[in-house]
DNA sequence: GGGAAGTATCTCGACATCAAGACATATCAC
DNA sequence: GTGATATGTCTTGATGTCGAGATACTTCCC
């Protein structure tokens, strides 16, 4: 099975014969399949009324566990996005009703973001059509090379290191 | 060894319990990944004064071989961008002498995008330094590892198909 | 306790992208 | 040939994100 990067890296073989490409077949991949991905999970996502962006923050409450709450900060260190970003994240879905802002009782800066129950109906429907999405697309790979995949895909994210300190 | 995707697992499985999260496990990591291979890329390319999407269109020429020309339509299909970000581009890398516009002499609507010299010096710096960033992350990967992790990607990525018709 | 430094959040301006439409030229059917 | 449709590129307006700065509160140290 021939795939597109099998003739992004023939195109390259014959410019640059000179150089190991052997990276390339690895992370042109990782990088095109995360964009397929992306449409994917737009597609599954708009079948229930949320964009990619909502997902994110709604899901990092929803695994914080009840009573649901994260402050801004903290979900803008989990979903990777600025400050600014964040309080125009928060601002739309507060607008949607799927979350609601209060006052941190702890630090009187501060201020806590909440799933409402309608954000956590959405989510919890989101979150099972992503992974109903995503287990079709493993439909055709074994469960010994999906659990090699996994392995192999950890070795390389590892150093990375976890971004939530 | 555990990573990022580790917690995030655990943290669903605590909420969901009910779920099959197997393929968490391939696709958090895949889309992780190409987060920080984005962030690599940048490193590696500002270090040869270019950016990301400037590499990609470049890239592009560079790989069609000499004389390095393609159609702006061309461009956007290899590059996944809209036509209006296109020629958003395609004016910058001209300002800043990489490319050069010509009338394409077969079809008097159309216009060549093509490499110059300068251009095709910065591509071949810009390409060599990602390799090498990119070996770097490879280097504690078995070279029999790397490429089953290549042939399982490309099992997952064939289905797509490629976007070049 | 009082002042300095740190932390949390929000505001504002700049910018790249997208989506839709405008315009010019090509291609096809008759 | 002529008209209708398709194609290729560029323009325009809206939007989401980033980065830097502003503001409010807390914490630390003397």
């Amino acid at each position: 099975m021939r795939d597109e990067v099998d003739d992004l890296v023939e195109a390259w073989g014959r410019e640059r014969g000179d150089l190991d490409l052997a990276p390339v077949e690895v992370f042109s991949r990782i990088s095109r399949l995360a964009r397929h991905l992306d449409l994917a999970r737009r597609d599954a996502f708009t079948a229930h009324g949320i964009e990619s962006w909502e997902f994110d923050v709604l899901a990092a409450l929803r695994r914080a566990g009840a009573p649901y709450e994260l402050s801004p900060g903290r979900l803008l260190r989990e979903t990777l996005v600025t400050s600014g970003t964040m309080t125009n994240r928060v601002d739309r879905l507060t607008a949607r009703g799927l979350v609601e802002r209060l006052p941190d009782p702890r630090d009187r800066r501060g201020v806590l973001v909440r799933l409402t129950l309608e954000g956590k109906a959405a989510v919890d429907g989101a979150f099972e059509a992503l992974l109903a999405a995503e287990a079709d697309l493993l439909a055709d790979l074994p469960d010994r090379d999906r659990t090699k995949l996994a392995a192999l895909l950890r070795s390389l994210l590892a150093p990375f290191g976890s971004p939530t300190p």
